[in-house]
DNA sequence: TTTT
DNA sequence: TTTT
């Protein structure tokens, strides 16, 4: 459509491990179940109440289900950015169902780790070190080896260039 | 929780008029249908694709509800803010349904419209003016009033305050 | 203008402890110093390299300046939404400067704590709870007390009201 | 960092025509100027009051910047997402300069115009077909071919991938 | 059911 | 310098 968005952002914490299932050419596709949460005090009775909302995330972007799978588990904290895609889907009994699910595309969304290093429900090997980028290529001639990349005029850039979340360039991962 | 974000942010059409509901007290709710849609050039084909995604958004915010009865009709393109929400309900034979949907709290939410002035499936009243916050105060102290929004250090701010959006002061609605 | 949005979307940490403020009627303006980074391993020389920028953020919403206050520290790591805004000045030579913030307006913005409890660089007393919303009334109708907040229709809506963060109605204050 | 997310969403309008730069490859670089802008009913006077915020925007991404090279002119509307970053810089007199803009690095970002075809002040070419998707791949295995994008379980899928926008494999370019 |  |  002429000039449409699609873009969900979530903060939360995963409920379970993440479940990874594989493609036919062996990709890992995960599927995540993150909790966000808001409390608030009631008006009248002056309690503190909280409420709890979940959501299901599935990771197709390549890197980020890598990343995911190794480095995510039950309780770890996420940024999450993908799009909502909704799925009709009929149970045994033959009766229609939607879902309605966060979606990391192939080369899209953002997955960035907020944990500190060694923490989560577990302790753990995954990194504190940053989140990932959906936003990046497979190809040949990834940006961030260009020294133009920044912006020459109007004088003395300081040069540098953008920098990058778990490429899919770099092969041997991102840590 | 924790620190956590739920957070959901369109743009797109409107797929028929928005359908309004009173609350007891009076204040609309109005829900929304949603377009949003994306194409593509198959990669074996060669093909232009396009597939379009519809979403559902509840608004309990009782500023930005009122807009939305106003000035928005099928078509009409819009950029929201809400949060995820998914209920549990039940059809009439008694099967469990879940509905997953855009949601702008009281107080919560944006809302702005993006056609221009007359534009959108008929010519009609309402604003291209700018969108509406959901941040936004019925309180009786709104701060565009005060000189002193902007910083004063660390030299001549040039004054001037935020701006607001359909704001629940602006009671002669906002255009 | 018809239809804009200026959204900045900040997860980081302080690089220094919360300055601090007062407005002419006591109120709080914090300014925030936060760190974004990048790394991404340089694709010809192999090594990772890592790129921090630095974001100077103003609170003018009282609500979110007083947790700010009480709650952040060097170290801390945050959720910020706000806008971006710059404004001119002169430094003591006369010659003009712009500077661009990330500014949290009055009743608008969020603010939310990324750090578990006690942790951050010294411990300390900040919630782990949840992050501030700015989206928040000071007003006497706040919308968490109705029980109509949820949607009735179509069916059980299983209830249960929106949440809230930080709000200016929780006059002692949200933990 | 561990974990951080630099992130800045505009809808607004180019206040004059896109500048283009090239790099020694040939690339364009694509500066913009776009407004966003405030409007609210000042409390004391009751006047409506408005404020400008201007914006620079540096496209390195090359995709969007070929898009905006060929479609973008002054006026046109745009739903733009990139990241801030800040530089340093010396006028011709030698003294400091910093100026914070909002980059779009290479393979990375978004931008969708948000005009009808034909509008913007002047008519033209220009989209307003859908946005640009700057997470996309040159790489020789864009995900929208594949029949697995979506996912297989929990029942009929109903198939049906992604989509992409202005992506750097439809050589021809997007509409 | 929108939009191109 | 845009837009309403």
């Amino acid at each position: 459509m002429a000039g449409s968005v699609n873009k969900v952002i979530l903060v939360g914490n995963l409920g379970r491990d993440p479940e990874v299932r594989r493609l036919n050419n062996g990709e890992p596709v995960v599927n995540l179940r993150i909790a966000t949460s808001e409390s608030w005090k009631d008006k009248n009775s002056g309690e503190r109440k909280e409420k709890t909302e979940w959501h299901s995330v599935v990771i197709f972007n390549e890197n980020l289900a890598r990343v995911a799978e190794q480095y995510l588990k039950k309780g770890s904290k996420v940024y999450i950015e993908g799009q909502l895609q909704t799925r009709k889907w009929q149970d045994q009994s033959g009766a229609e169902k939607y879902t309605t699910e966060i979606v990391l595309q192939r080369f899209r969304g953002e997955l960035t780790i907020l944990d500190s290093r060694g923490s989560g429900s577990g302790g753990g090997e995954y990194a504190d070190d940053e989140g990932g980028g959906g936003q990046i290529s497979r190809g040949g001639d990834f940006g961030r080896s260009s020294p133009m990349e920044r912006r020459p005029a109007p004088a003395t850039s300081g040069g540098g260039g953008g920098g990058s979340r778990y490429s899919d360039l770099d092969d041997d991962i991102p840590f």
